[in-house]
DNA sequence: GGCAGACAGTTAGGAGGCTAACGATGATTG
DNA sequence: CAATCATCGTTAGCCTCCTAACTGTCTGCC
């Protein structure tokens, strides 16, 4: 469980309690805030538990399914469909893929490798390139684990019919946009010396 | 940032092309999983880049909240009216508010410590115990912090009119609820061996 | 009183992120 | 062709989280 997360959320009231203090403060906007954190982090944990019973990590799986993506969803696929896959191969993209750093994609592989789910090979042309790929046992294992992930994670929407599933992916979408432009936007103000100059 | 996620969310129709080929996915649902997972880390990121500016990792910020509310929306709020706060105090508690173990409280209170944020005081009464209190450091801190805080998190729910907020409150509700009645539930079936015995 | 068990806080060690820097290789450009 | 710069994968060291085990204190039952 990645975050560090207030357990139980503030009620509506106790928002418009400290609204007064702070002026700043959006009731609204907070206690979706806070909703939104909380719901992520409660269906993630779901997924981690299912992830952790079978002895792989959420960063080992985020590799794994890059790479089979490459595999299973080739570029090539249906005439005049956008292809799906022709996923990452080496380090650096599957790195780009999964948010990560390119340190820490080596030590995912560096650990996938030593547990024989995928192999490093050279790349014959350009002799900076590694190339990644599953072995015959991460098939297997994927083969083995998916249905049942596939089969949790339907279960934490079921409580959710189609049309409000819709509904939220629309509203989740806006946050995500929002945010990306934030991050786009200039810095949060450095207020650097605050913390020692005190 | 702490969640290891797939930077580019697989489009609806790569979705129904994989459902294909297992049939325990449900491409809804999944949109839905994925899109609550890259929104939560999304809108989480914002508020790390906040924090980071000033020098504070989220944790540290979780607990010095917590124990702000008990001091600031005391127990014995207005009457008739529920409290809001009468906090935690001692740091088991704040590890049960933060959804930590005692253990990481130890060390978030150690750092904090050190940087003046908080004192360790002995429980009178009961010599197991210690007493955590906020320094005048600390309330400076976020009285200068914390108006900041919650103009980003606001600004990330701008794009949302007020219903649109109300629903995606009631959405990620019904998720968390679900969420909680599956913890509660049986552990996922441990395929332990299959790891190292393919 | 005395002892088993529960509980608070800490310590030790491990896992998985990060940044910053490195050597090796390729691309660009005079 | 040679110098410079960019890129790839790796390494080293740090931070924060975790689990497991420990010490000291309280509680309850004989």
């Amino acid at each position: 469980m990645p975050l560090l997360l207030l357990k139980d959320l503030p009620r509506y009231e106790c928002l418009l309690e400290s609204a007064k203090e702070f002026p700043d403060l959006d009731p609204s906007a907070a206690e979706a805030y806070l909703h939104l954190l909380r719901a992520g982090d409660d269906a993630f944990g779901i997924s981690q538990r299912n992830l952790d019973a079978h002895g792989i990590s959420q960063g080992r799986f985020c590799v794994l399914m890059l790479l089979w993506r490459s595999v299973h969803l080739p570029a090539t696929a249906s005439p005049g469909v956008k292809p799906c896959g022709g996923g990452p191969r080496t380090p650096a993209e599957l790195a780009e893929g999964a948010n990560v750093t390119r340190a820490t994609m080596t030590g995912l592989i560096d650990t996938l490798e030593r547990d024989s789910f995928v192999k490093r090979e050279p790349d014959p042309v350009d002799r900076r390139m590694m190339s990644v790929r599953l072995t015959a046992k991460a098939e297997r294992f994927l083969q083995d684990f998916l249905p049942g992930h596939f089969r949790t994670t339907a279960q934490i929407m079921t409580t959710l019919s189609e049309s409000e599933r819709k509904t939220l992916v629309r509203l989740l979408t806006k946050i995500s946009t929002q945010a990306a432009e934030m991050v786009g936007g200039p810095a949060p103000v450095a207020a650097e010396p605050c913390l020692n100059a005190l």
